[in-house]
DNA sequence: GGCGCCGTTTGATTCAGGTAAAGCCCATTG
DNA sequence: CAATGGGCTTTACCTGAATCAAACGGCGCC
């Protein structure tokens, strides 16, 4: 689905790369931009296809990831609007995006976008200051992944969860969901088995509640971090 | 330890993000730019500290790390000539860096290297650029590290490994390996037993041969890439 | 040449988390 | 409103890698 929307009417400019950018710059950036609504489930890139586009979220959820070819998945991470999509090495993908939930994004062919990096410096270094963060994210990730227990990499996605979300600041906050098991579970190295053991582990010690599926109400918070960071 | 060589004598221009950026704009580089030498084992930036500086390696190997409070480390990254290093979330740095042989870098204020992102494009285009490659290895890193088995990680660490030092283009290249086992363990999120054990049946099946503690003779790269990507 | 120090390898045992198999809870539907 | 099915949880059991323990070089140093 196309939609015409633009740039000056954008629901997240303060989040987006475009944040600061002048009208000027934003005016022309609207001119090699397209809106995209999106359906949950639809996949938006595929891993090693061509890398032609890179895209903002602006609204919704959407999940990343990379599979081997007897099935395993890795989930390398879940975006909220004002991230980027569209990494490459080389000139391909370097993973699958998906929605979560219906989504909303601006793409930009890369070639044109690349251009306009020389014509607005601007870009390049909100670019650069996103993909520092992310690089970071990365990192955090990769810790999580090498050498934390199933507890601690349970713990730590709901504290990354509570602040991608915005709610962290609330006393007991109730994070939505958007993800199924199994992608909670591809994203920590885990299993649903382990991911759904732990969770109970965790409401037993009244950490956390869970309403429904869809949702965990955060009891605990601090401990939540203490228990993430090994503190 | 301080040099004064200059970036037109750069051993690693076409490697290095300031590639493909004219004369008069590595003449502005310069300025601001400071020639390091540092010795093996030496501590480069340390995580949390604040994020004053960005350096690019032009000579030597680099580890960077993340430590949690008990002990256990995640290395998530080598570096070699051409790698940019100083990523940051907010204002601190994201990672420990230490050099495992002498290193040589120069070194940027982050203030002045942002300020020059405006004027001059072509460098931003190009930090964008390794900046993509460098999540995109990140990204592989994690589906390595949630996913793969003992001996995939091994096999896909020595196929990095020859990738990153350029001698993957020989039938049987042999390897020079700066890091310790240690060192290995902790990026592969395994322990240095099981990398131990893993070599070792890795050069029963006649896959590689151990001269030394310092190097690895890969004698069969195809199969090991198989390994590696479970083909 | 013998001694001690490290990094590494090898072996035995344990355990966190994976695997397999029910069971549960709704939502959907014929 | 029984029947189907999909997502989630629970339980019992198993295994790959961790842990614990010991032995094995290689190398510098008296």
């Amino acid at each position: 689905m196309l939609l015409d929307p633009s740039c000056s009417q954008c629901d997240i400019r303060d989040a987006a790369f475009c944040k600061g950018v002048p009208e000027r710059e934003t005016a022309r950036l609207e001119t090699i931009a397209t809106f995209l609504d999106i359906e949950s489930g639809e996949t938006i890139i595929s891993e090693a296809d061509p890398a032609e586009h890179i895209f903002n979220v602006t609204g919704g959820a959407v999940k990343l990831y990379k599979l081997m070819t007897d099935g395993r998945r890795q989930i390398t991470g879940f975006l909220f609007p004002g991230s980027f999509l569209g990494v490459s090495n080389h000139s391909e993908y370097a993973y699958t995006a998906e929605a979560l939930t219906p989504t909303s994004l601006c793409r930009f062919p890369l070639k044109q976008f690349e251009a306009l990096l020389g014509e607005f410096p601007l870009i390049g270094q909100r670019m650069v200051s996103i993909m520092m963060d992310d690089l970071a994210g990365a990192q955090s990730q990769m810790l999580l992944l090498g050498r934390k227990t199933a507890r601690e990499r349970v713990a730590s996605f709901l504290v990354l969860l509570a602040e991608r979300t915005g709610v962290s600041a609330e006393a007991t906050p109730l994070l939505p969901i958007p993800m199924n098991r199994v992608d909670i579970a591809d994203f920590l190295g885990l299993t649903i088995e382990t991911v759904s053991r732990t969770l109970t582990g965790l409401k037993k010690d009244g950490f956390i509640a869970i309403p429904d599926g869809g949702h965990i109400q955060v009891l605990d918070m601090d401990h939540l971090v203490t228990i993430a960071e090994h503190l």
